[in-house]
RNA sequence: UGCCUGAUGGUGUAACGGUAGCACAACUGUUUUUGGUGCAGUUUGUCUUGGUUCGAAUCCAGGUCAGGCAACCA
């Protein structure tokens, strides 16, 4: 059974520039700017720059497109390189944008010696008014006439400081009645003091975007340089100043940026969250950022597995949260160590129960024959969920209720025999016997029961406190819905609990992933200490029973 | 009124002139010491109008809708 994965567009024209002799390997870039952290959208891109390679037998540059100083900061690219890793993959060198500055001034003095640039006094909004509209021709001013002598000398004197910020930029001289508005005289420099992150105060003058990513890749030499929709118009830009240039010809290619459900995926949405306090910080583990979802508990398979998933094509999307989830559950539920976890607790008694106490064994992982077990302590008063038990149970409760049985998990099967309340009428605690004859593994009782129930020991339970997060926002579609993206944040996103849990889990590394029993996936907060232990909830598990109740 | 992209079930994504498939979601049933997992199954789709063709999601023409393009941001 060959099952042939079919190719998307980018490994189509990959599979045929190879076949075809143009490339005999290939080398693709992933560009990010360092001034914020990653995010999923950023994985999208990662997965398919370095899988790109993978797949073809290439390589991936890893490369900071630090050319506004005023945004960029040491700290983003710190972030951005431990992010990539952890999601698993290696870049071949590791570039940035400002190593070319000296190169790219070059570039920029030859197409002024060739005519193809000049040094214009304008102020940004004179060029904004003199690009015209998409639907309107721009028009010129005495500086595209300036000559290249002047024009170098001009480029120079910026260069070397002469003049203030803002007060004179380098244009490229193309066509300012371009049906493409990126192609009306586009700005290539303009001077700007502030400190850069590498280059310190060398420079005043910073090339834009659109001269400085093109180039850096035909430096790299780069086959496939690949980036979102947006800069689809940027493409003839691309393309004509690596023509007028004669350099090494890198090619662009663009695909669909990601959306999700309930969540945003702009920087400047994200950094608002933040600054605004509507979340901690940006690995706040609701945030969609590649250090939130790493703190969440989400695994780098995970996250890798949904990126394959969802594809790479040209029409925009807006991907269900709920595939996350599966590839996340998908991942966990075969690597999760599980462990018993009581939050909103009531007492059992097990009245018949004389020994007190007995050391039982429960498997840490039923998906992994070799996972082994861990001793669980039982005795006669446990801790069980408030929702396991029901005064009047309805027909298709399968829990406790008086006079009904269940099995507690790894240990006996009981019958409920009565309960007590307390004075506001609540439930306090549930009497119950059990069954010497059923326990796990040594059933000879020949009963079966419908439920089973987690419980923690009392005596032994250990207190943790659990974060149990929901989406970030209540609407779906939040390109689409009204008014500021704040207005939807969903208030109960997080729920902060006290819970009892079984001992093993004060013994437990930090970095293992846990199931709790019927409640869902948990990791260790990046806050969680030996006595305060903090468990952060990847992801529910799948809930039929909630399912049936709503209906 | 310009230019550039795109349009396949609820959501993604295949089919490259020849059976509209796969995944998630939803819904059944079944198994189960997690109402989890596993297994089996069901439902839902080619934007529109013409044309070419024995045959069109695919090619051609017109239309419609959606997104992008006028930062000294990337």
């Amino acid at each position: 059974m060959s099952e042939e994965k079919s190719l998307n567009f980018i490994e189509e024209i990959i599979s045929q520039d190879l076949a075809s002799g143009k490339y005999e390997s290939i080398l693709t870039r992933f560009p990010p700017e360092p001034n914020g952290y990653l995010h999923i959208g950023h994985a999208k891109s990662i997965c398919l720059n370095f899988g790109l390679a993978k797949h073809f037998g290439g390589k991936t540059n890893l490369r900071f497109d630090d050319t506004n100083p005023a945004k960029e900061d040491i700290e983003y690219v710190d972030s951005i390189k431990a992010d990539v890793k952890w999601l698993g993959f290696e870049w071949a060198k590791e570039c940035y944008a400002s190593d070319y500055f000296d190169q790219l001034y070059a570039f920029a003095i030859k197409l002024i010696e060739k005519g193809l640039a000049y040094v214009d006094d304008s102020t940004a909004e004179e060029i904004a008014q003199q690009k015209g509209t998409p639907t309107v021709p721009g028009t010129g001013n005495a500086f595209r006439n300036r000559s290249v002598a002047e024009n170098l000398e001009l480029f120079a004197a910026m260069k070397a400081g002469k003049f203030a910020d803002g007060e004179k930029v380098l244009r490229a001289k193309i066509d300012l009645a371009s049906p493409n508005m990126h192609m009306r005289d586009p700005l290539l420099y303009r001077i700007k003091r502030a400190h850069h992150h590498r280059t310190g105060d060398t420079w005043c003058i910073y090339p834009m975007y659109d001269f400085a990513h093109g180039q850096s890749d035909s430096i790299e030499n780069i086959t496939h340089s690949i980036c979102t929709l947006e800069f689809i118009p940027h493409r003839t830009l691309y393309d004509w100043c690596i023509e007028q240039l004669a350099i090494y010809p890198s090619h662009q290619y663009e695909f669909a940026r990601l959306n999700m459900t309930y969540t945003v995926m702009s920087k400047r949405k994200l950094l608002q969250l933040v600054e605004e306090g509507y979340v901690t910080s940006w690995d706040d583990p609701r945030m969609p950022t590649i250090s939130g979802m790493r703190r969440r508990g989400y695994t780098p398979e995970s996250i890798r597995d949904f990126c394959d998933r969802i594809g790479i094509a040209k029409r925009e999307n807006i991907i269900d949260f709920s595939l996350l989830e599966f590839c996340v559950r998908e991942h966990l539920n075969k690597v999760a160590q599980r462990r018993m976890v009581v939050t909103n607790p009531i007492k059992l008694v097990i009245t018949n129960f004389e020994k007190g106490e007995e050391i039982l064994h429960s498997e840490n992982n039923p998906e992994d024959p070799n996972g082994g077990t861990r001793e669980v302590p039982f005795s006669n008063e446990l801790w069980i969920e408030r929702e396991d038990f029901m005064e009047a149970p309805t027909k298709k409760y399968f829990r406790l209720g008086p006079g009904l049985s269940v099995r507690l998990k790894s240990a006996y099967i009981i019958t409920c025999e009565s309960f007590e309340k307390d004075e506001a009428g609540n439930i306090k605690t549930v009497f119950a016997s059990y069954n010497p004859q059923s326990k796990s593994g040594q059933d000879t009782s020949g009963i079966h029961v419908k439920g089973t129930l987690h419980w923690v020991s009392a005596k032994h339970a250990i207190p943790v406190t659990l974060n149990e997060y929901d989406r970030l926002f209540n609407v779906a579609d939040l390109s689409s819905a009204d008014g500021d993206f704040k207005d939807y944040i969903n208030p109960n996103s997080l729920n902060v609990v006290k819970a009892y849990a079984e001992p093993a889990l004060a013994s437990d590394v930090l970095e293992a992933r846990f199931q709790f029993l019927r409640k869902g996936y948990f990791f260790q907060d990046t806050k969680s200490t030996k006595d305060n232990l903090i468990f952060n909830r990847t992801v529910g598990l799948k809930d039929a029973w909630a399912k049936e109740q709503k209906k």
